[in-house]
DNA sequence: ACAGCAAGCAAGCGCTCGCTTGCTTTAGGG
DNA sequence: CCCTAAAGCAAGCGAGCGCTTGCTTGCTGT
């Protein structure tokens, strides 16, 4: 990996686990094996370093889009949040540490966050299944994407810190997620 | 306010804001009117001091029991839905602290802690209900649970910090996943 | 062969941290 | 009225912090 790419990783993974305070520019440094000096070098200062380290390990993939025309939601459901699923997990670090010191250093995360894109895809992917009419249940879509978007962040953040709530492999529990927001909505088998 | 409780308040709330490293003893002191030294004096060192803290604003007044003989079951749903989403919500800014900083400092949270004691309290429920035939859906009562308490605990902590995503009031909100959950279960009406 | 730049190294600056020492002030009960 | 306990005050310890300075090493392109 190259020098600059060592830093920034070593900077993401030490804020991870210890937070802003926590990642010293020393520590940064020895994880990286680096000079601390060279750090100063390359950012000009511990800030902007996180700044620029936080920006690119919080890029999302956007894989599995939901598609324009449904033709097989529960399926198109389910992919989609497997998918969702374990970008927050992998990520879920990051997440609650960032989510933690947001009061204190709220410029650190970006403005338009993944969860939210997500969730706003999600809200017109079921606004096209209502038109085609594949929602039976006379419900509030927005609720449901609340619910369904924090069920799954919930899942990832919370798993590996209270499994004592989570007995099921995520696999099977996100499919109970999608079957029960499946009934909620009453939705409709192609 | 007495003393002792002056400096409790103040360190917790100073962790709350800032972390276990950003709540330093001079700060502690300054906010709760008192000489550093007090704080030694009385706690020995800042880590009891926050363990303290953290320990006794963790405390849940444990309202709103769900009823051992379901009558209404969705009323009394919403009620228990949002006693706890009100507990969850006032803690806040300390639940997303305490989550960030979890993997580094695993001590300073109870082991036992409200939210699963809530989850295992609304299982408790659903199994009643069941067991009383007031459920018509087949499914795995533990993932509705699950997500269900996900749902109420990812709004309290996100609401206000990612407000986009959260346009109407909390009431109305918790009464939304209320419906979709019963919906989802098929649950009877009394 | 040599100029130029990137990275390393050693040292240290001023500051804040958790915590301690030595002493003075305040308040309450016999 | 004095004795005791609690709290305050002033000063400072060693350590770690972000960051800088001055200089050396090593690699690269011409």
């Amino acid at each position: 990996m190259e020098l600059r790419e060592r830093i920034l990783d070593a900077a993401a993974k030490l804020y991870s686990e210890t937070g802003f305070r926590g990642a010293t520019t020393r520590r940064i440094a020895e994880r990286a094996g680096v000079n601390e000096i060279t750090l100063f070098r390359h950012f000009g200062s511990k800030t902007r370093l996180l700044h620029e380290a936080i920006r690119c390990a919080g890029v999302a993939a956007n894989l599995c889009p939901l598609p324009d025309r449904p033709s097989d939601p529960r399926a198109e459901l389910r992919a989609w949040a497997l998918a969702n699923y374990r970008e927050m997990f992998d990520r879920r670090s990051l997440i609650r540490t960032a989510m933690g010191e947001l009061e204190e250093r709220p410029d650190l995360l970006p403005a338009d966050q993944p969860t939210v894109c997500a969730g706003r895809e999600l809200l017109w992917y079921l606004e096209r299944l209502r038109s085609a009419g594949l929602i039976g249940a006379e419900v509030n879509l927005v609720a449901a994407t609340t619910m369904f978007m924090g069920t799954l962040f919930a899942d990832a953040i919370s798993r590996d810190v209270i499994p004592a709530m989570y007995q099921q492999e995520p696999e099977a529990s996100v499919g109970e997620y999608v079957d029960l927001i499946a009934r909620a909505l009453d939705l409709k088998e192609p």
